[in-house]
DNA sequence: AGCACA
């Protein structure tokens, strides 16, 4: 099939507009997913079941707004691959197959502000539906373990709700001082590491335990990205990351390079063009 | 610094 586009090939073009997500940033720095499509009745419990176990977890919170019985979440990692990956992981999941409830997932518009206090719950609770009048407090119990028989059988030490009402500030937009950019500040320079530009990346300083799995979730945000493979050298896996175009692969580059996937031990991502573009399969 | 697959 023909391209219908077609672009001279110049080491120096600058990347078109279009190459840029549709709907503005490259999100870089949200750590934090926004996640709905929940039923009415669910519980702050599940949410943290469902993402406890992805990797780079950090906490999350359940939110009954104060609209219908609409109930939403946010799910916070410790970096931003990491929320992409349960993204992708997760998004489009059944979450109640009685209702056929479909968990809807996407990156929210800013991270959780909130830390989660060493030692206490991993999950938090926020209450704003329209109860009683008279009981305007709702949730806020003290900031301890106010409900210790949530479950008894995921009694482990993340299950305690905690409603307070500092939480209630950290909506899903509006936290400038939070939104975290740092995006692109590369020029249109293409000299990376004295490698020409490829639309094939080489990816190394990825910790023992990395899987294309966790790799490919976090790559395949990007436009133009096809396929990757993982090849152990030595001990250390490397990776190589092919891309339709070669701005695309450099856009992708641009935005992980140093970036530190949940599974390394060592430090982010070395990312540099590929000294040849990957066969075609 | 470490670059494979045909």
């Amino acid at each position: 099939m023909s391209h219908g586009h077609h672009q001279p090939y110049d080491p120096y073009y600058q990347l078109p507009p279009a190459a840029a997500a549709p709907g503005g940033e490259w999100n870089s720095g949200i750590n934090t997913l926004f996640v709905s499509g929940l039923p009415d009745d669910v519980k702050a419990r599940e949410i943290h079941n469902i993402f406890r176990r992805r990797p780079g977890f950090d906490s999350c919170q359940l939110k009954y707004t104060g609209r219908g019985n609409q109930v939403v979440a946010f799910a916070t990692f410790f970096n931003h691959p990491s929320a992409i990956a349960a993204l992708h992981s997760l998004n489009g999941v059944k979450f109640d197959p009685q209702s056929g409830s479909t968990l809807h997932i996407e990156l929210a518009r800013s991270n959780s502000r909130r830390k989660r206090k060493p030692g206490s719950g991993a999950y938090v609770v926020i209450d704003k539906r329209t109860r009683k009048p008279s009981d305007a407090h709702e949730t806020s119990s003290d900031d301890g373990e106010s409900d210790p028989e949530e479950d008894p059988e995921m009694n482990n030490a993340d299950t305690a709700y905690q409603g307070d009402s500092e939480n209630a500030k950290s909506e899903a937009a509006s936290d400038p001082d939070n939104a975290a950019v740092a995006v692109n500040e590369i020029g249109e320079r293409t000299a990376e590491g004295g490698a020409r530009p490829c639309s094939t990346l080489f990816i190394a300083n990825l910790g023992p335990n990395c899987t294309e799995d966790e790799l490919k979730q976090v790559l395949s945000q990007y436009p133009g990205f096809h396929v990757l493979k993982i090849r152990a050298k030595g001990g250390m896996p490397v990776a190589f990351a092919d891309f339709e175009e070669i701005e695309q692969a450099t856009k992708v580059m641009e935005n992980l390079q140093d970036t530190t996937l949940p599974s390394s031990d060592r430090g982010g991502m070395h990312i540099e063009y590929a000294r040849s573009k990957m066969r075609k399969p």
